[in-house]
DNA sequence: AATAATAATTCTGTCCAGCGGAATTTTAAT
DNA sequence: ATTAAAATTCCGCTGGACAGAATTATTATT
């Protein structure tokens, strides 16, 4: 008697349609960084590209959703709605109970902080990281953004997604990347891919820890252990 | 030589300018609740109020953004763009530093959980929390939302943001609200109002626990020792 | 105080982007 | 095959958003 949800359309790449307004509204909100938290009406508008006028327009529907909100001094801040996305996009996401014990396997086994990274636009984004048990360690955030270019899983993330890379043959040689005062001169780091069921790109799981502790000697076998779990994981959500 | 910033447009409470499309496309990310993380395309056409076709209009340009992910069964479901905004909404929140101090003051005296929430629309958002000490305890996590109906948090919050409510005078004379199975038929809650530098309520300090520690005999000393939180918070909120 | 410089905000005519609804296609169950 | 429900495409009309000028507010400087 009935009909079932079908499928989306097969991916004929068709065009994703577009409401300017809201990409506009959305880039408002991708305007604040770390240590830019306030931003004046002005800031907000040169930093999006926009009219001052169209920004206020812009700010209002913000503002009146709870994503945006306004200091006595007219600045402008996050608002506190951003939190329960967050929360929920945790909730539902599937690899959430797959990646965190691979990490934590790795934090123990190694004793530094393991994250996991995907790229977003022209940065990674750390969904996952589990800190290893030593007293100095990297320190690092869910939820960070940083830059692609730095950092070795930032180079995982460029080779394998298809963007040029100056190291490319060498890093996909050897099945991972490893980076030594790039982002930060007193540390260090160690990445390798992860593929998803399809095969595609899914992310590059990393150790990171103080550059002393990835001398010569120790890289090889951290590079190792990372392969590994990077291997598994890729194995797990293969079969999962 | 030069100007500077003016404060914005004194509080002529002007209406908010706004535009729909992005109004729009917000609410459909606020369809996505605890345990309704992945919603079709009818779901959340549903859940909004709007036309399927306008749905599928404005989620391009939310998939784009990374807002919206849409899996190969045709669901969709947040984005992994959530969690930056999250991370750089706490960083600028002048309260992290207030209010965490003071809630982790408060789960020590009591040994109960601690947090804070605030009114967001129809329910209470929970800012932050703080774990107290015991082993069983409340679990609760900060960006929850969570009604505005249930539990004393929720009844501070209604009474002094001047919605209605039924023990509304006796809630005032206490200065405190307390819930005993309201949520959850095994917990309790204590709460209290906290008041911005210009009076107007910021929040409700809460403590809540196992209904077997909030007897009688032990609710009187765990509603002063949260209303002398509130106070002290309200307090240094004003200096601050 | 007066002035100058700049930021914030309001206002408005023009035009096109977004809306809704119908039509079509896809999918899955019978 | 047939049917029903969901997903997607299509398109004409219209109202809402845009750009930019004009106005107002605020503060540094003289």
């Amino acid at each position: 008697m009935a009909g079932r949800p079908p499928k989306p359309r097969t991916g004929s790449e068709a065009e994703l349609p577009r409401v300017e307004a809201v990409e506009r509204a959305l880039a408002l909100l991708a305007c604040f960084r770390e240590g830019r938290t306030h931003l004046t009406l002005k800031e907000l508008a040169d930093a999006a590209g926009l009219y001052a006028s169209t920004v206020l327009r812009l700010s209002g529907s913000l503002e009146r959703s709870g994503y945006l909100r306004r200091e006595a001094d007219g600045r402008f801040r996050l608002g506190p709605a951003v939190l329960p996305l967050a929360r929920i996009y945790r909730l539902g996401s599937p690899l959430e109970g797959i990646i965190r014990p691979a990490l934590q396997d790795l934090a123990r086994e190694t004793g530094e902080t393991a994250a996991f990274y995907t790229r977003e636009g022209e940065a990674r984004l750390c969904l996952y990281r589990v800190n290893g048990p030593r007293p100095l360690r990297s320190h690092l955030e869910e939820g960070s953004l940083l830059p692609l270019a730095l950092g070795a899983s930032g180079h995982v993330l460029s080779v394998w997604s298809g963007i040029g890379h100056p190291r490319e043959a060498a890093i996909r040689a050897a099945g991972h990347a490893v980076s030594r005062g790039e982002r930060d001169p007193d540390s260090a780091a160690v990445a390798a891919p992860v593929f998803g069921a399809d095969g595609r790109l899914l992310g590059a799981l990393g150790l990171s820890g103080p550059i002393t502790r990835f001398d010569a000697a120790a890289v090889p076998r951290l590079a190792g252990l990372v392969q590994a779990g990077a291997a598994r994981l890729s194995a797990a959500l293969r079969a999962g």
